[in-house]
DNA sequence: CTAGGGTTAG
């Protein structure tokens, strides 16, 4: 009855509602779900619920807002009788935006096709289709195809475009091809999108194809190709291409920027990296938290420390989420900074930035690179208990590293052996490099044992075996480890080390002859061995090299790893007290790093070393890893 | 009285 006379009310408008309606404004103002209720009850005592503007209204507010409540919104579109295609492209444009919540967009698409009217239109599949790629199955994507083809609608551009996207996000993408190949209308989000497609498993060449055949390739495009790059660790391609669109291309925006400040952090790029700080301020790039996020990392990856954290604070702290400070803790973590990581995390806590799961990975690296097992055991616990972020496989990874490290190797294998998902090889090579700081050969073995069972790809892991054989002088099992990974095809791939002058590489690989100063180089380094021992260093033949028997010709093997070389070419290359930044590709010998904290003294440099996994940064003497990595 | 698509850390 009460609902008649509401109806009856309704349709006494004639022109129904302008867009200064003020309860239109007044929903848009509202500040909490108190105040939505409020209106809702509004909009219900006269009537407004019924039409779809204000309903929309409403809907977005209770969808959109920080306060929002999907069950509330759900009541609320139940209870509209009969609701318009408007509305119901709302609720599932609302739930696709949701990904654990997606399921509910296809849910109201059904009711839709079920019920037969309103029938929908284009911006429906897109969103249905948003909805599917966003984390439903295969087979719900391919039944809502159908449909879209019925009406005619898949030909629609933005249709197909959503089509490709949600075949990309399931990693399909040859089918995302084939929708791209027979589409007769295509744009630059049609080729962007697929572009982004070969990015996202990694087709890097695939992805340069397309975007050398594009007629005219737009910011998007070029920044989809730089961060395609970046993912697959090839940074100087990357800036390549950065340069090449600085050049020919259009502006870059901030998603530009950000890709190509991970390339120079994880280049060690600092020349560039400080170039591109400089553009930010000096364009009308709008500062946001990731591309701040990225600019701290880089400085931070580039051995900046103090100037990343001074970046942190000079951008007003506040206004920023969580991505500014993971990087800064994850920072000073990776330059042994432990203390500052975990204040640096209690700041955080005070001013109510809630952490994520990185958060966590950052801060426990800091207790693991500590030594700190009571923090790092708390902060574990206290992830769960106070954020409810559940531990994932790299949390636990570190919780093994950190126990592995403080010798705690059986708890470390406790955790493997409890943890609720299956350990993978990335784990068990943790506790095995554990195994090998501790010199515990028995475990090693063991630990080398379940290790092969993940075989091909982890070559890394058995040279670790075989490097933990031969310190500890079993020289024919590290040999016969060794064989089999030669047997096995795997070829340990060669060091090389890069470090940059005046913004230019220089990339030495290991016993390198090919650099224009070789021999200048070679007689530094036979100077800088007589300096170094004079100092109380001792060569290490522990590692590596079993090929060779004669111990000298070890030796001289040893004074040629291409970060001798990189930083001998830096020594000379720089002015006295310019500090010296390596990137390797491969994890620092022992030898290398008893060496270079020999050379940060009797050279009076700071010696920033990036390897394969983390940093060290030399400084009179020591290492910030303080000999644990 | 209106809605739609692409790029961003460990």
């Amino acid at each position: 009855m009460w609902i008649l006379n509401i109806k009856r009310y309704y349709s006494s408008f004639k022109r129904p509602l302008n867009s200064n309606h003020q309860l239109l404004s007044l929903l848009d103002s509202c500040k909490s779900m108190d105040q939505i209720k409020q209106s809702h009850a509004l909009l219900i005592t006269t009537g407004l619920i019924l039409h779809p503007i204000p309903a929309i209204t409403l809907l977005k507010q209770l969808t959109g807002s920080t306060f929002a409540s999907f069950s509330y919104a759900q009541l609320v579109f139940d209870q509209i009788p009969t609701p318009d295609l408007f509305l119901y492209n709302t609720m599932i444009k609302a739930y696709a935006l949701t990904p654990p919540l997606c399921s509910k967009s296809l849910v109201i698409f059904r009711s839709m096709i079920r019920v037969s009217s309103p029938s929908p239109n284009r911006y429906t599949f897109v969103f249905v289709f948003k909805a599917c790629g966003n984390g439903l199955g295969v087979l719900e994507g391919e039944q809502v195809r159908v449909h879209a083809v019925k009406l005619g609608l898949e030909s629609n551009l933005f249709v197909t475009n959503g089509l490709i996207r949600m075949y990309a996000n399931w990693g399909m993408v040859d089918e995302a091809r084939r929708v791209f190949d027979w589409s007769v209308d295509k744009d630059l989000f049609s080729w962007n999108i697929l572009i982004g497609g070969y990015v996202g498993l990694g087709e890097i060449d695939q992805a340069r194809e397309l975007f050398e055949g594009m007629s005219d390739r737009d910011v998007v495009s070029w920044s989809t190709i730089i961060a395609g790059y970046v993912q697959v660790g090839c940074y100087v391609e990357a800036l390549d291409v950065f340069h090449e669109m600085l050049r020919i291309g259009p502006t870059p925006n901030e998603f530009t920027l950000t890709s190509a400040l991970a390339a120079c952090a994880n280049q060690v790029a600092l020349d560039q990296g400080r170039w591109i700080h400089v553009y930010i301020d000096k364009s009308e790039i709008m500062m946001n938290e990731k591309l701040l996020a990225s600019l701290i990392d880089m400085y931070a990856k580039c051995g900046e420390i103090e100037f990343a954290s001074k970046v942190f604070y000079n951008e007003c702290s506040q206004k920023w989420k969580v991505w500014p400070w993971n990087a800064l803790i994850g920072g000073f973590a990776m330059h042994g900074k432990s203390e500052e990581a975990i204040n640096l995390f209690e700041e955080m806590r005070i001013e109510k930035v809630s952490p994520n799961k990185v958060t966590f990975i950052a801060l426990l690296n800091a207790c693991s690179h500590g030594n700190m097992v009571k923090e790092g055991r708390g902060y574990f616990q206290l992830m769960a208990s106070s954020y409810g972020i559940e531990p994932e496989i790299e949390h636990y990874g570190c919780m093994v590293d950190l126990l592995g490290r403080a010798g705690l190797l059986k708890e470390a294998e406790d955790v493997i052996l409890n943890m609720p998902m299956a350990p993978d090889a990335v784990i068990w090579g943790a506790l095995l490099g554990a195994c090998r700081i501790h010199k515990d050969i028995e475990m090693g073995e063991r630990i080398g044992k379940v290790l092969k069972e993940f075989d091909s790809k982890l070559i890394g892991c058995h040279v670790l075996l075989a490097n933990m054989y031969s310190t500890s002088g079993r020289w024919n099992e590290a040999k016969v480890v060794r064989e089999r990974i030669k047997i096995s095809g795997g070829r340990k791939t060669p060091g090389c080390s890069s470090i940059e002058l005046n913004g230019v590489f220089h990339q030495f690989l290991v016993g390198d002859r090919s650099h224009p100063q070789t021999k200048q180089l070679y007689l530094f380094l036979d100077e800088m061995k007589t300096k170094l021992k004079n100092a109380g260093y001792v060569p290490e033949f522990g590692e590596l090299l079993l090929d060779i028997d004669d111990e000298e010709d070890r030796e001289t093997a040893l004074s040629k790893h291409s970060e001798k070389l990189a930083i001998a070419f830096g020594l000379i290359n720089t002015t006295p007290g310019t500090p010296i930044r390596i990137v390797k590709n491969l994890r620092v010998c022992s030898d290398c790093h008893q060496a270079t904290k020999f050379i940060s003294k009797v050279y009076e440099r700071e010696i920033v070393v990036r390897d394969r996994i983390r940093y060290h940064h030399f400084k009179d003497g020591s290492c910030s890893c303080k000999d644990y990595w």
